[in-house]
DNA sequence: AAAGTGACGCATT
DNA sequence: TAATGCGCCACTT
């Protein structure tokens, strides 16, 4: 059920300095629209939740994230030490990271 | 209770 | 190459 519940426990492991696709989480929880995952955090005023770390799969950042726009997503990014390679591009070669991290790192 | 809405991503046209 | 359609779930009204 809660999957939205789901979703942000996922979204709390994305380590510092890492950026994680939307349909990445959703593979990984095997949900088959990637939505869920954009609806799950949206307004979300959780501060444990890193929202701003969730991305788009081609490593631009979504234009309504709620706690001030793109711009403001980038610039936590960006103090986090995430490159960036255009305005609204990460560099994922570098903070590409998925929640399939998690088996391996434990 | 039913319908509308909402941070995406891929296949097709 | 760009535009459109589909997938499919929780929350709000």
């Amino acid at each position: 059920m809660n999957r939205f519940k789901k979703i942000r426990e996922i979204v709390k492991k994305i380590p510092l300095g890492k950026v994680c696709p939307y349909s990445e989480i959703a593979r990984f929880l095997g949900y088959k629209d990637n939505r869920i995952i954009g609806w799950a955090i949206y307004n979300n005023q959780d501060p444990l939740v890193p929202c701003h770390r969730v991305i788009k799969k081609d490593g631009s950042l979504a234009e309504k994230y709620s706690l001030g726009g793109w711009r403001e997503q980038k610039k936590r990014l960006v103090k986090e030490g995430v490159g960036f390679l255009d305005q609204n591009h990460v560099n994922l070669r570098r903070h590409f990271w998925r929640p399939g991290k998690i088996l391996s790192s434990s």
